[in-house]
DNA sequence: GGCGCCCAATGCGTATACAATAAGGGGATC
DNA sequence: GATCCCCTTATTGTATACGCATTGGGCGCC
């Protein structure tokens, strides 16, 4: 039935000749790609609704492969799956908050000594473009890229430890994060600082892994204590804790 | 069409008449336990095929819902998804398995001196109780229930940190870590010996949170000493390595 | 006039059908 | 007799169709 509109008319328009197996995947992983980065520059607010059909519609692949997007996202904690009501953008409570920070001051800390141990030249190269082009997009005004490059450079970092599990582990605190500034931070201050990561930079190429650590839990400290965190609880006000139900 | 199978065998309960949305939610979770466990427990050993009919036949759902739980597993990976060959259980490499064993080293280690804060007489018990039905199982040679015990064991005491994001990160090592154990592990020797739990719970319910730490360091570092961890490379001989190709 | 109930519509959950690919076996040829 | 190629088969990838729950609005009743 389908051969007829496979060759005529892909109906709605949608892309071109997709069934093809052996560029879904990258396909898969291209949408995917997008909807996190829409979600961590916050061009997708927490809270948001994705609606598998629109998604499907404008990635032009059917709404299977959009389920499962939508469902790694969920395991990521960036969507969060209500079970009939469909997906929207993780709205982080203040306690994941609190957890996602102290997280990060753990692992992301405790790698900065073996980081500092195996650091190249060209690595510290490659962090300082990394530093240089988030200056830029924080002077650009560019609020989203420069969120997202921070995250990518914390990241990066991570992968230097040559410890790819915890590095993963990172990756996703850090997409997290983004969340949680999305949410709780304050207009005008994002958090990440523009010469720190430059600072941090230094101690590692000096191959100072205690100051690195240090500089890092200041780091983040800073960037904890630059948000809000309050439970804001808008759209659920518990009554039974309000009135002792 | 299924309401001829239907009939013959409820199996496990009532397995089919699903359709029904309510619980098959529960139900999905209940099959990714039941695989879970089974890889945990070494039932299902690394490198075993996990074919999708072979497993929706088995559960009494369609390919579409084991596919969702194949690719939790795989997200978690505890399975491995090769893009055109199906699903197998994950053979860890033997970088792998240093990665999750340091990992695991800066998370569990890092959380002890919070743990041994927070700490209540009722957790205690909790976790003698565990420990104990863990040398149990050790004692009757249930290898399989002793592993996926002691993995509980571990998750169980991160759990009390109260960070619930790091507690899922350990509990997701230690579901590896014992998949870790079915490929380097030693014939007889579990890892984890059995007095080795209670004398950690002594150190945090006398609040002695370096101590526990400084013993859950030594308790992973002897698990991590007691494997074999050489690459096996049974499958795919690297020709080009051995010939210099 | 307000409150509650019912109906319709929207959108998710599941199953099934179809297409494509990779692997393995058999046959033919050199 | 061995090797290479093609064909068959088994298994995944994707799309679509159908069913059900939930939600929002309209209407009737109190």
């Amino acid at each position: 039935m389908n051969q007829l509109a496979d060759r005529g008319e892909p109906t709605k328009g949608r892309s071109r000749r997709l069934g093809k197996n052996g560029d879904g995947a990258e396909r898969h992983e291209a949408i995917y790609r997008s909807i996190s980065d829409a979600i961590i520059e916050h061009r997708l607010k927490p809270g948001a609704r994705l609606r598998e059909d629109a998604l499907s519609e404008v990635f032009g692949v059917s709404r299977t492969g959009i389920r499962k997007i939508l469902q790694r996202l969920a395991l990521e904690q960036l969507v969060t799956l209500t079970p009939r009501r469909g997906a929207s953008v993780t709205r982080p409570t203040a306690d994941e908050a609190r957890e996602v920070f102290d997280a990060r001051q753990m692992i992301e800390c405790g790698l900065m000594p073996e980081v500092a141990k195996r650091i190249g030249a060209a690595d510290v190269q490659e962090l300082r473009a990394m530093a240089s082009r988030e200056r830029e997009a924080l002077r650009a005004g560019e609020q989203s890229t420069a969120i997202k490059l921070s995250a990518a450079f914390h990241e990066r970092l991570a992968e230097l430890s040559g410890n790819a599990t915890l590095a993963a582990f990172v990756g996703r605190l850090c997409s997290r994060s983004s969340l949680i500034l999305a949410v709780y931070g304050n207009p005008g201050n994002l958090g990440c600082e523009s010469h720190d990561h430059d600072d941090l930079i230094r101690y590692l190429e000096a191959g100072d892994g205690e100051g690195a650590k240090a500089f890092m839990s200041h780091h983040l400290k800073e960037i904890e204590a630059s948000l809000s965190i309050v439970e804001e609880e808008a759209e659920a006000p518990d009554l039974h804790s309000i009135f002792g139900g």
